[in-house]
DNA sequence: CAAACCAAACTGGTTAACCAATTTAGCGAA
DNA sequence: TTCGCTAAATTGGTTAACCAGTTTGGTTTG
């Protein structure tokens, strides 16, 4: 008899199970913060998974700031009543996985504010940084080559010139999602690239300049037809 | 001799020099999309680390999507040419865990969006999602209880609402985090939890009645104490 | 000579054994 | 009875062994 191997998606079911079992513990038991769970051992033996998968799903609610494990002592609900607790275990279970129109809709939130907390934060250091990459992306523009990546990477320039790690943090995940299905996609062409050094530019000047509104507003001339694309994928 | 235990943010840091060695490598090798890393046994030995560390470092970096890991067949980098991988390294790799000033401002920005977004895409069932946290809110006010929960999970069934599960993720992520904030240094105080309620009625009505305008404006006004607070903290 | 094939080595994932710090319970002295 | 101390049991974390696919190189066969 052939043993059947778990797909990555498959896996990824187990684990909600076991989130599921967990709340079901939690519920069932009361626990409230401070309280602590059973061992892993203990857990993994009840609800018949490996203790790694365990762990995994504990690791994933730890992420999500809903409990906290000490070493050789145990793991323990964190400082979150058991109402929180229970609706978020409750979203997080039915948590689906970005489409691509979210996650183009999350990035231009995230930018035209991050373009305009950069014009009011950005450092000489910063400066420096962001036009590194505006060059880089230049040179390759009129080079007539590809520059997904140095346009990607002036962007995330300015998530960190934000100084909102926050907000930099969260350009960092939705990032490398959106380029490859940009690149699947077609969206960019090179017509649009030679016109996207211009507006590159602009963003660069008015953040140089210290004109936040300015900022947003070249910001959003850029997103433009990105903007288009987003609305009418579905 | 006495055995040095790590505690949790030295481990972080040890993560994050094996990042930065597999950064090294990368550039190094002039590794591209599609090419395969040495084996993670390979690895650990070379950098002189635990393969379980190792792996937690590449499970890292799949979640950035920078690597992807086949099952018995090795790890690969993905589809992101080598100027952005490498940009994105350095960007992971100086990130800083965010500050409560970061998380605030980033709460702001996507509730502001996801009040608007709910707005024009709530279902009836959203309405009654939220229209029970609502409940549960003013029932634990009008009894003179705390209620920061209850408060959360309105606001957590508002990014629900939304229809973008990027937005969702991202509530999810910095939530409890914010609310075990608010706990430490008592934002919220009793007064203001009477007047939340009818400013969450507010902002359900506008949601229900489907005017995304008037939503953001209601979501304005919760967040006005909110708002001073963040910007008062520095 | 080329294509089919097979076995050995290699790989990421999984399981089980191990470790050291912590907690706990029991014993003993005051 | 109470406080202090020690040793055993418990814990999350770590390391090493194991597993089942995958890859690969060489061999065989048509």
């Amino acid at each position: 008899m052939k043993l059947e191997v778990l797909t990555k998606s498959e896996n990824k079911e187990v684990q909600k199970e076991i989130i599921s079992k967990i709340r079901d513990l939690i519920d069932f038991k009361n626990l409230e913060p401070g309280d602590k769970l059973p061992s892993e051992r203990m857990l993994s033996e009840k609800f018949g998974v490996s203790r790694s998968n365990l762990r995994e799903a504990i690791q994933r609610l730890e992420f999500y700031g809903l409990l906290k494990s000490r070493p050789q002592s145990g793991t323990f609900i964190a400082d979150i009543g058991p109402i929180a607790m229970k609706g978020m275990l409750k979203d997080i279970l039915e948590l689906e996985t970005p489409d691509f129109k979210s996650l183009v809709e999350t990035r231009i939130l995230l930018e035209l504010k991050t373009c305009r907390l950069a014009a009011l934060r950005r450092t000489e250091e910063d400066l420096e940084h962001m036009k590194k990459a505006l060059d880089a992306f230049s040179a390759k523009v009129n080079n007539g080559e590809d520059a997904v990546q140095e346009d990607l990477l002036f962007h995330l320039s300015i998530a960190k010139a934000s100084g909102n790690s926050s907000m930099n943090t969260f350009m960092l995940i939705i990032t490398p999602e959106i380029i490859t299905n940009f690149e699947k996609y077609h969206v960019c062409d090179v017509n649009r690239a030679a016109l996207g050094i211009q507006e590159h530019n602009d963003i660069f000047e008015a953040i140089k300049k210290q004109d936040p509104k300015l900022a947003k507003e070249k910001m959003k001339v850029h997103f433009k037809m990105l903007y288009q694309y987003c609305y009418n994928i579905e």
